[in-house]
DNA sequence: TTGTAGGCGTTATCAC
DNA sequence: GTGATAACGCCTACAA
């Protein structure tokens, strides 16, 4: 493989006049111009770029770091990867699975200068461990931090959360049981806490029903269609956190021989293709406009800018799956 | 930061011998061991991998190119990566659009020592752009490709399909109505083959329907339920070339009062988690073992090792959409 | 067992 | 306009 010197040499010109040519700066006659970029041609010759990098010390490459990829998960990537390329960055991907070392293995290549910047979709480590590689480069984070140090593009899912349980309400729904999700994030807190004041707003008993939590994927929710037959008195909504979760209440629901929204209504949350093959009533959540923010955030760090963010709110959309 | 002369200062030794700990080669002292690692612990260094890259040539990152990325493609991405990570590489992701100067730089990657090697899902480029590239790296694809240099885990839909088809048959299906996918690549041709072999096989005549072709979303299910209630001699069977059309088809049936499989049977293609969800019949295609795969492709000429790839079946899964 | 020094391939600061 | 040359930070013969 050809290097610089080579050029150089064969263009009969110094190595610093073909860096030159290469990077468009500095004054080169448009003659050398022309010849060096002859031999460039000819020897098939293209800069190393670990020689670049270790020169400019970035990478023009972004880390993006989650434990595995669900759909919303996935959509986020999208946001972000093409954001990212449309400004020249390059993303590599972290799944770390459960692996709490994976993840500090990501955070470690931003110290080693692999990567420029971060973004942390899902955490596993405590905040105390990866807080101190904030000052190797920016980290944003999907999910709200307790630290001012780190910026984050969180969207306070007590509003999102709150907006569904109103439209059960204003369906007639009285009797709701909340399907949560994880209880390692402070989402499942904020919707709890939403709960709560919804009841006590309408006068409702927050204790009339069990707790679901930890509810992720389809088979959760199928396995909620089984427990709901089971009820003596049957609850009349379902608020949930997720479209997979609500989905698979519902197609199970389906299997059992249960009509929803006649035996009971449904809203799930995040909106994406599922919902809407499914005619789920749901909670729209922008986060394809969030990963935009997330590199804008982390691009003007690296730049020095303040280009303007998104402003992101959740709505309501109304299919069959409420009445 | 502290750069490995710092170290070697500090420890008031040289940094040949710094560089003997950190990689753990060469003949240390115990005793100086103990004293770099603590030096090292202290001044909370690390090496620069730009660095060690330009010294070695080697970055272990590998690349995968793909257009988009839908739920198959997600599979595929998940199942590399996976596989990747567990002998220490990590993924870089290119998203190209459909922009073929995209492809090309991701390419371009491999060239400038940037990756170690290629995964492409989808391609872009004419094989003869991308094709030189070879020398600068392993490549692997995952489409069929008509040149024998570069190794794929492509499997031959004809199989696939043609167990569709079949199963069709045997549950009764005459008038049968195929729903290809994109016509650029070799897929759609392999399963137009099948279905002109099955039809001579039972005697068919295949031009009793329409051809559809450019299939892909669940949308361009839905319309086909629109174009299936217009029809005066209706089909009784759809064969599809991916889950998401058939989810679409299933679901728009669903809404405008057509029962499945009573009015039509459909089979799906991939398996994926939206056929499970909704009961739908359809081919099992193992893109998890595929990715495998396609990594232990990229290992083996990586390493010049002869690590075994896992033999590769397509299966009929049974549900509820075909009688 | 340790140190010296050259080289990996660029970029950028000086001179000229 | 162009060319030396010193970094960037690390690894690794080869010496000692």
């Amino acid at each position: 493989m050809a290097n610089i010197k080579d050029i150089a040499k064969a263009a009969g010109v110094s190595s610093a006049t073909v860096s030159r040519v290469i990077n468009q700066n500095g004054y080169v006659s448009e003659e050398t111009r022309k010849k060096v970029e002859l031999v460039i041609q000819q020897l098939d010759y293209v800069p190393n770029l670990n020689a670049v990098y270790l020169k400019k010390g970035a990478t023009k490459t972004l880390g993006i770091v989650a434990p595995y990829f669900s759909d919303s998960l996935t959509v986020f990537l999208r946001g972000f990867t093409l954001s990212a390329q449309k400004e020249g960055y390059n993303v590599t991907l972290f799944m770390t699975g459960d692996d709490k070392q994976k993840e500090l293995d990501a955070f470690e290549m931003l110290r080693r200068k692999q990567l420029d910047g971060l973004l942390l979709l899902i955490r596993l480590n405590d905040w105390k461990q990866l807080e101190p590689f904030t000052k190797y480069g920016p980290i944003v984070t999907w999910q709200r931090v307790e630290s001012d140090h780190i910026p984050s593009v969180f969207m306070n899912h007590y509003d999102g959360y709150m907006l569904g349980l109103e439209h059960l309400y204003a369906t007639g729904c009285r009797n709701i049981v909340n399907l949560y999700g994880s209880t390692s994030g402070l989402n499942t807190k904020s919707r709890m806490k939403a709960y709560l004041d919804f009841c006590e707003k309408y006068h409702l008993n927050p204790n009339l029903q069990p707790q679901f939590k930890g509810l992720n994927s389809s088979e959760d929710g199928e396995k909620v269609a089984h427990w709901w037959k089971e009820q003596s008195t049957k609850p009349d909504g379902f608020a949930t956190s997720s479209d997979a979760v609500a989905a698979g209440l519902i197609t199970e629901a389906k299997r059992l021989g249960v009509r929803v929204p006649d035996a009971f209504s449904v809203v799930g949350f995040d909106n994406i293709e599922i919902a809407r093959l499914l005619d789920i009533t749901t909670i729209d959540y922008p986060i394809e406009k969030q990963a935009q923010n997330a590199f804008t955030l982390i691009f003007n760090q690296l730049t020095h800018r303040e280009n303007p963010l998104i402003p992101l709110d959740f709505h309501l959309i109304k299919r069959h799956t409420t009445k």
